[in-house]
DNA sequence: CCCATGATACTCT
DNA sequence: GAGTATCATGGGG
């Protein structure tokens, strides 16, 4: 399969399923880190009100509008991180949610981050715990993909078996279908649908 | 089912 | 400016 920067550069829908398999790896002081992408969730920018970037830029959602290959990490529910891969093409805000995961690497460290003990599918199981188990937060919001130390290394080949369906958790643009995952796999997170709002 | 927890962005109560 | 609804979640009862 193509290099990453071959891979990003395009529309985060159609990159996001090429992105199952990816291994995204954090090379930390404590150890190394990686995770086999399992699931995904493409947002599309401005054209998307599912997007943090739908109401244009601002300075939480700088980094999704400047060039792919990057990392968007935001602070949402007053406790969580969530990393995207900032796809591109440039100025549109292009990103894909990392959901999920395997860990192939570090799997001692990964629970050390992951309190109390847990099976080995949960430890990066949700876009907040992926995050934990790889020791993303804030400082690595505009992070270099290729420069390190956290990296995404495309996979070998695609992914055997996709699924789709709706995002997760969203209110607006819950209809389209741009959450992908490796069907069947142990470490897909659950669908949870956005909670309604209370009726007036 | 329910809630922790705080930044963000929207509406002026 | 100040007040407030919302939130791309996870863990626990």
């Amino acid at each position: 399969m193509a290099g990453l920067t071959e891979l990003l550069g395009r529309p985060s829908v159609e990159v996001a399923p090429l992105l199952l398999g990816a291994v995204l790896r954090h090379d930390h002081p404590d150890g190394p880190v990686a995770v086999r992408l399992t699931e995904v969730e493409a947002y599309a920018g401005t054209q998307d009100p599912g997007s943090h970037g739908f109401r244009g830029r601002t300075e939480r959602n700088a980094t999704m509008f400047g060039p792919p290959a990057h990392l968007y990490v935001y602070f949402v529910y007053g406790m969580h991180h969530c990393a995207n891969v900032v796809t591109g093409p440039e100025g549109e805000c292009g990103a894909v949610l990392v959901r999920a995961g395997e860990v192939v690497e570090g799997l001692e460290l990964a629970r050390t981050r992951r309190p109390p003990a847990r099976r080995d599918a949960e430890l990066a199981k949700g876009p907040a715990s992926l995050c934990r188990a790889l020791g993303i937060g804030p400082g690595h919001d505009g992070a270099d993909l290729v420069a390190g130390p956290v990296t995404l290394t495309p996979a070998d080949r695609p992914a055997a078996q996709v699924s789709t369906g709706p995002r997760v958790g969203l209110r607006h643009a819950a209809d389209r279908p741009w959450r992908f995952w490796v069907t069947g796999d142990p470490t897909v997170s659950r669908y949870v649908p956005a909670k309604p709002r209370p009726a007036r």
